[in-house]
DNA sequence: GGAGTGATACTCGGATATCTGGTGTCCGAGTTTTCGCGG
DNA sequence: CCGCGAAAACTCGGACACCAGATATCCGAGTATCACTCC
C-alpha cells in the first residue's frame, strides 16, 4: 500500500489556496515554486482537482487556480480521492469461488468475510479523512505555525496572489 | 492507493490454515490449487508471512505451511502488514520546508498538520484491521457459509491436509 | 484623446517518454521419506 | 526379520524476466492584456 507524492502536493496546494482571499487565484507556477516541485507534474494533479470540482482554473494572464467551494465545504478526503482515485484499495477477486472446492455462484450469497473486513477498515480510513475540513487545517495552522514562518509566507503570498 | 493481490491471497490462505487441526500442514501447492492462483507467485507471499512469524514452513515430504500461533493471536493486520510492508502509506516529504518562503528547519518544531491528519487516518485503518482476529473470521465463517460449500471444503481438506 | 483592432504573452489542458515497483516465473538448497542391502 | 545407508522425491527459499502504473516532461488550445492605429 502506497500513496503517490501527488497527494501531499495537492493537500499543501489546497491549504495555501484556502489562505488567500475568496476569489483570488494563484498560478500553478507559483504553487510549484513555493513547494519546490515540478510545475509540469503538479499541473497533472491540479487538473484532477479541477475535474473533481475541488478547484477552479482560470486561463489567461492574471489567471490561476482557486478553490471551487468555501474551505469549510472541502474535506481532506475530497482531495485525496480526487488525486488518488475513488476506487477502493482492496478489490475482492472472489477467489473463494475458484478451485476444486468451489460451487456455483448461487451458493455464495453471503458476502466474502475478508472483503467485508477490508472494506470496513477502508471506511474507517475515509471517515477519518472526511472528518477534517480544509478550514480546520487553516485554523490549526494559525495556532501552531511559527510566527516568523507565517509572516514570511504571508509576504510571499502578497507578491504572488492575483485578484 | 492500491493494495496488491497478494493481500487477498494471504488472507484466504491464513483462514484456511486456521481451519485445519493445530499442527497440521498444507503445502503451497494445495493452497494454490484451492484458490486457482499461481503456486510460484503465492510462495512469494507465503514467504513474507513466514518472515513475519505468522506462518511456519516445514520442508521435505509431508511438509507444508501451518500457523505459527493460535488463530486468536493472529490479527488481520499482521497478515496485511506482512505482505504489504509495514511502511506508512503516506510519507511526508516536508515540502513545507522547501521553496522561497521557507525558513531553517528549527522553525518547524510543530509537526506538519497534513502529515498528522494522514497518519491519524492510517491509524484508524490499522486499528480496524487489528480488531479482527483470525479466530473471529473462522467463527463468522462457520455461521455464514453455505452448508454444502462448507461440506465440500471439509472434504477437500481431508484429502490434502497432512499430519 | 478615445475607441477599435490586432498581436502578444501568459495561463491551463492533453498527449507523449521514462522508470520504479508489483507481477510472474524459474531453478537451487534442504530435509524427510523410502527403497535396497547387509547382518 | 531388523538395522543401516544411500538415493530419491518432495518441500520451501532466493534469484531472474516482464509489465502496469506512477513519474516526469513537452507542446498545443484558449483568453485577458497590451500596444498600435485610426477616427
Amino acid at each position: 500500500m502506497k500513496l503517490g507524492d501527488g497527494v501531499e502536493w495537492a493537500l499543501h496546494c489546497a491549504t495555501v489556496l484556502a489562505l488567500i482571499p475568496r476569489g483570488a487565484t494563484l498560478p500553478a507556477r507559483a504553487l510549484a515554486e513555493l513547494h519546490a516541485v515540478s510545475e509540469s507534474y503538479l499541473l497533472k494533479h491540479l487538473k484532477k482537482l479541477v475535474a473533481a470540482a475541488v478547484l477552479e482554473a482560470l486561463p489567461g494572464p492574471n489567471g490561476g487556480y482557486r478553490l471551487a467551494r468555501p474551505p469549510s465545504d472541502i474535506r481532506v478526503l475530497d482531495i485525496v480521492l480526487a488525486v488518488e482515485g475513488d476506487e477502493p484499495a482492496f478489490r475482492c477477486a472472489q477467489i473463494r469461488q475458484n478451485g476444486p472446492a468451489a460451487l456455483p455462484a448461487s451458493y455464495y450469497r453471503a458476502p466474502c468475510l475478508i472483503h467485508v473486513v477490508m472494506s470496513q477498515a477502508e471506511h474507517a480510513w475515509r471517515q477519518s479523512l472526511a472528518d477534517v475540513r480544509l478550514s480546520d487545517l487553516v485554523t490549526r495552522l494559525g495556532e501552531t505555525m511559527h510566527r516568523d514562518a507565517r509572516k514570511k509566507g504571508e509576504q510571499w503570498l502578497l507578491r504572488n496572489v492575483r485578484a
